[in-house]
DNA sequence: TTAGTTATTGCAACTGAGTTGCATTCTTGG
DNA sequence: CCAAGAATGCAACTCAGTTGCAATAACTAA
């Protein structure tokens, strides 16, 4: 599999972005691109490991410098390590669902224009930027595995 | 002032628990009811490092164990320190508005029933246990320091 | 294309959050 | 009051995230 085509969509995020084209940004941001959900420094890191030279700084400067440039969305997660996702217009502002049991996480479907408007409540003395929802439990594959345990007798 | 009243509250709260009723946990548990805002370990430390002998390790504990038990909640932060406030009838879930320049954490008006139903959609797959909302942006003061700079010309 | 300026990266070292094992001390129930 | 079990303190550790600085790479203009 070739990588040509996915380097050209991170060329032309950072190129709008006015931002310089390093093979490390390029490769950060193409690990976003393609994962399905968020990613932490960790997965990032192993990702990268095999496939370029690339300091663990470096990795968290460039996704400070993406947040800031609003190419992508920063999940905060109770484990420690927060989360990253790509912040286009394809993938607006969802919910998250966070896995009490094996940490998985994953994404919701996205909130509705009047749904969001509900929270940002009538005061207007700050300002409101962004509005994360993080939702927690035990996700199917959990839920299933504690049911099966209790129709088996363990614990 | 006197601490008695308050040390009232707290034993009552463990003994319901059934949790043992120790010096550290009395401390930690009246830190949480007699605050406005939700608090973290810092904080704790803080307030006890004059009161207590009192290890940073055992405030681990005593939150988690506290958390277990439902007498408190975990509001996770971007900052990477995790608060704790009193999960009391008194107290529902409410979302919280963090200040990204000041960092301050504010409660904001609880959630009503058919909000939160909102975010439990259909799928019945995985369990829902708990919801947590979390505003962003510019608090009030820091918003008016900001328009206070740009009318002085200031950056 | 190249040279020079500026931005970016890598490295070392650090802070602070959170965890674990174990010995000691305290709580509780009898 | 005493024993058994639970909770705490201490030491040591892992991991997230940050900072300063030197080396290196990307961009600009000729």
């Amino acid at each position: 599999m070739t990588t040509g085509s996915q380097d050209e969509d991170a060329l032309q995020i950072l190129q709008k972005t006015g931002l310089s084209k390093t093979p490390q940004r390029i490769a950060v941001l193409n690990i976003l691109m393609n994962s399905v959900v968020p990613v932490n420094i960790s997965n990032i890191r192993q990702a990268l490991e095999s496939k370029i030279r690339i300091d663990r700084v470096t990795i968290y400067r460039i996704l400070s410098l993406f947040k800031q440039h609003m190419i992508i969305r920063e999940i905060t997660s109770t484990g420690g390590t927060n989360y990253f996702e790509l912040a286009t217009m394809e993938n607006p502002v969802h919910p998250h669902f966070i896995c009490r049991n094996c940490e998985a996480l994953s994404c919701l479907e996205p909130l509705t224009f009047s749904q969001v408007t509900q929270w940002v409540s009538k005061e207007e003395d700050y300002s409101i930027e962004h509005i994360e929802i993080n939702i927690s439990g035990l996700c199917a594959s959990c839920l299933n595995a504690t049911k099966l345990q209790k129709m088996s007798g363990k614990r």
